[in-house]
DNA sequence: GCACATAGTGTCGAAAAGGATACCATGATG
DNA sequence: CATCATGGTATCCTTTTCGACACTATGTGC
């Protein structure tokens, strides 16, 4: 849904669908959480979100850099080392992640009795 | 995104995600969050989104009518006249939708002079 | 000198989401 | 009799998103 830098996002008149712009994507919200912890290698993630691929990966950590909520810092090393952590910006939106959160846990039964610990 | 009702929804083991997956589509949260205020008629709603089209407004009424966060009430008069309100579990999405709002309008520049009174 | 691991990129195609447009029933109003 | 308003449907088409799969560079260990 998203594709324009949060800079200028034409026809978004509104903040809580401008936040949702952001966070939308297949996998951001949940890398985000994750991040939370720290930081995080880029197969470090990989191998917590089953199931994505390297490029739609790439893809979602490249979208949340441009957008500012995450940082990328690589080590010039082989094989490679690449970091990513939360900008300032990204954790501030640790509020609105809590609160998905919280009202998941409350009022969704998912199926995987990893739901929780997610 | 989303279109499975929340009971279950397959590969979804985060409630982030979970809920994430109600809230998405290109109108949902708007809408919530115009609920927030009240019980509003089709029309009034489409008055308020400018730009939907009644397809996509029926769309995800529907959708959000389905995953139980908001209620239809139709009256049998001509013209006809159907009711929106949020569902107690809609409303209970309160703490979501204001912190998203709360972090739009302390992060996002809106080129919009109406963006912080939506 | 071959495989392995890391962190990617490129191409292709399918599926989903969204948009444009036209149409419908009904009763009130002029 | 024609028009307006409400709350939709139906059909078609375009755009966006997502997934599969193959390919790359480099240094290390066997």
């Amino acid at each position: 849904m998203a594709r324009l830098s949060r800079k200028e996002i034409p026809g978004t008149t509104c903040s809580v669908e401008g936040t949702l712009n952001l966070i939308d994507g297949k996998w951001k919200i949940v890398i985000l959480y994750k991040l939370l912890r720290g930081t995080l290698r880029f197969n470090e993630i990989r191998r917590l979100l089953p199931g994505v691929t390297q490029r739609m990966l790439t893809n979602q950590l490249r979208e949340l850099e441009a957008d500012g909520l995450v940082t990328r810092t690589v080590y010039a090393q082989v094989p490679p080392r690449v970091e990513y952590d939360l900008s300032d910006l990204g954790r501030s939106l640790e509020p609105v992640l809590v609160a998905m959160k919280t009202w998941g846990d409350a009022n969704l039964n998912l199926s995987s009795p990893t739901a929780k610990a997610a």
